[in-house]
RNA sequence: UGGGGAAUGGUGUAAUGGUAGCACGACUGACUCUGGAUCAGUUAGUCAAGGUUCGAAUCCUUGUUCCCCAGCCA
């Protein structure tokens, strides 16, 4: 059964203004009870966080409004696309958790149609071939504030035309040569109206048409047509192109066909990161990252590898809204959701990442006790798993201080502190080398508190994570930060760019780290809590046990000791 | 100096002439076998000035600031 269209919010969110006009539309039957949406990408680079504020907004609106939403790609440049982006761009979408069933459209399927309504404006006298170079066309097209003058090409008649475009479609002027251009008005406030460019002239093989076509279709003639040839009703995009929907809306007019609205809203800006796909390829291109996932990327590819749930990424996308002015969000709001998804979906195990050996001096030498260890406090379904304890044991590094400070809750000399599921231990010295650096712990362990409770009822101050050092597999892991160290990477010194701004401690690799035995087997993309230290996800690179961290856990006592400083 | 948009706490957003609300962040506190999670609380806002109205974030006027447009890119 279908779910009647009745432009209810049916998912009790609030409507967001461009939601709110498809809810009219809906009340008034403008598109006769259709909501038909488009994610239009150029193949010509990978997807990003922003990207995704697009495709939720699409694909969301389709979904609750009981449309459709198709995936297009805007094919109509074959000098920047490549095949690769392709597959790449429809496993992101994919991923997120979108699906466009059999809807996969391409505008280069429609270059056979749109040269016909090119031919059909030529034959209504409102289009012609132009001679002017680009370096002309510029000039004839006067300033912001000075109106352009018409081209000397301008009243061909249509039969000239009619004849040109057929020679420049079958091949016979070189690149650059000649254009199709629209005749609007050369002295359009707008300059998208003065006598737009429809096609130019490119020798370039594409890579779906191959060598079909010379001449290729610009933005504007192309976008609106596409649109109306899939009967699109909501045509949305961001707000540059507002300055362009007269033009969407000319060229549709003109010719009487179906007509959808074009709707704009404002792109997505995050603190500490860049989003131009200019600025990201400048970053792979200059092997300032590893490559378009490299974790530190704002790409869906990137933050996939760091360790990303969809859900995540998707929840975010709702959280920020959609609105028509330029704002950048916070990336600790990236981040909460992040968090919020991750703790409770992500099963939790114990590593080590800076180790510290501890003995249990009164700990039988031999002795393996296999202890039962939650996989997911905010999920009991997730059961529980066995983990070894042994008398050499590994802690983290940072949870010893021979001498520690106020609110330093933690190991220190003849301080007891409960082992995560395991016991009680009390440190009782301190091993250290010729310089004076710890080497070694010696505690000793209470024997009635197995498991991690204390039969007396007395308390500690803090639970650790620990490894038995026998049984802990070694592993890599790698620390990330924000990829700039501005909060916004453009506000850079007058001689210098973004890039001056990246953080150079944006990505820490430990080699030495140690893991529990049930990571033995992970997958990659695996996603993991590290219990207090933060969420990982196995590398995709499967010759080592790889982890990246994901985002750490809120850190009250980093706090604290950021503040001390 | 032409045209097109837009302004609500530190940040992101709601309020569609009728109590300026929510979330993030920050800060308290409670609880806790993760200094996590959870729970309770505090903080802080309508760009400005006029006007209409019983009543204005919302309508009107003027001003200020910001964004976009002079690709044969999208």
């Amino acid at each position: 059964m279908t779910k009647p269209n009745t432009g209810q919010n049916n998912k009790g969110q609030k409507l967001d203004f461009i939601r709110q006009i498809v809810a009219d539309d809906l009340k008034t039957n403008k598109w006769s009870g259709r909501v038909h949406t488009r994610f239009p990408p150029e193949p010509n680079g990978y997807l990003h966080i922003g990207h995704a504020k697009s495709i939720c907004l699409n694909f969301g609106i389709a979904d609750q409004f009981s449309g459709l939403c198709n995936l297009r790609f805007d094919d109509t440049n074959p000098i920047k696309e490549e095949a690769e982006y392709i597959e790449a761009i429809k496993e992101d979408v994919r991923w997120l958790g979108f699906d466009w069933a059999d809807r996969l459209y391409y505008a280069s399927d429609y270059f056979q149609q749109m040269y016909e309504y090119a031919l059909q404006l030529i034959k209504a006298g409102r289009a012609y071939v132009c001679d002017l170079t680009p370096d002309q066309t510029r000039q004839y097209r006067g300033t912001l504030t000075k109106p352009g003058k018409d081209s000397p090409y301008r009243s061909r008649s249509i039969e000239e035309n009619i004849d040109l475009f057929e020679q420049m479609k079958a091949g016979k002027f070189p690149d650059g040569s000649r254009t199709l251009r629209a005749k609007i008005d050369m002295a359009h406030p707008n300059l998208n109206m003065r006598d737009p460019v429809m096609y130019r002239i490119l020798h370039a093989a594409h890579p779906r048409t191959a060598d079909a076509w010379c001449i290729y279709p610009m933005y504007d003639w192309a976008h609106g047509l596409e649109d109306s040839i899939e009967e699109i009703t909501h045509s949305i995009c961001t707000l540059e192109f507002e300055n362009h929907r007269p033009l969407y809306d000319w060229f549709l007019d003109q010719l009487g066909v179906f007509h959808p609205q074009q709707i704009e809203f404002a792109r997505l800006n995050l603190s500490y990161t860049v989003m131009s796909k200019r600025k990201l390829l400048q970053l792979v291109a200059d092997g300032l990252v590893t490559g378009w996932d490299d974790p530190r990327m704002p790409t869906i590819c990137g933050l996939r590898r760091r360790g990303y749930s969809p859900a995540a990424i998707r929840n975010f996308c709702t959280v920020i809204g959609v609105n028509k002015f330029n704002s950048t969000v916070d990336i600790a709001l990236l981040e909460h959701c992040l968090r919020e998804d991750l703790n409770k979906t992500s099963p939790r195990v114990m590593a080590v990442l800076k180790p510290l050996k501890v003995i249990i001096d009164n700990y039988p030498e031999d002795k393996v006790e296999q202890l039962d260890a939650v996989n997911n406090p905010e999920d009991p379904s997730a059961g529980t798993r066995k983990v070894p304890f042994s008398k050499e044991l590994y802690i983290e590094q940072d949870d010893f201080m021979e001498s520690p400070p106020k609110k330093f809750y933690r190991l220190a000399p003849g301080r007891e502190v409960r082992l995560r599921y395991a016991y009680f231990v009390t440190c009782t010295d301190v091993t250290k080398d010729s310089n004076g650096n710890i080497t070694e712990l010696h505690c000793t362990y209470d024997p009635a508190t197995r498991g991690g409770d204390a039969p007396d009822g007395r308390k500690v101050k803090s639970t650790l994570h620990w490894l038995s050092a026998p049984h802990a597999l070694k592993a890599e892991v790698r620390l990330y930060d924000h990829l700039f160290i501005n909060e916004n990477p453009d506000d850079a010194p007058e001689d210098k760019d973004f890039k001056s701004n990246l953080n150079p401690d944006s990505l820490q690799i430990l080699t030495d780290c140690r893991v529990e035995p049930s990571l033995a087997d992970t997958k990659p993309l695996g996603r993991y809590q590290f219990e207090r230290l933060g969420y990982f996800c196995t590398d995709s690179s499967k010759d080592n046990l790889i982890f990246n961290r994901t985002v750490t856990l809120r850190d009250t006592w980093a706090k604290i000791q950021k503040k001390q400083k």
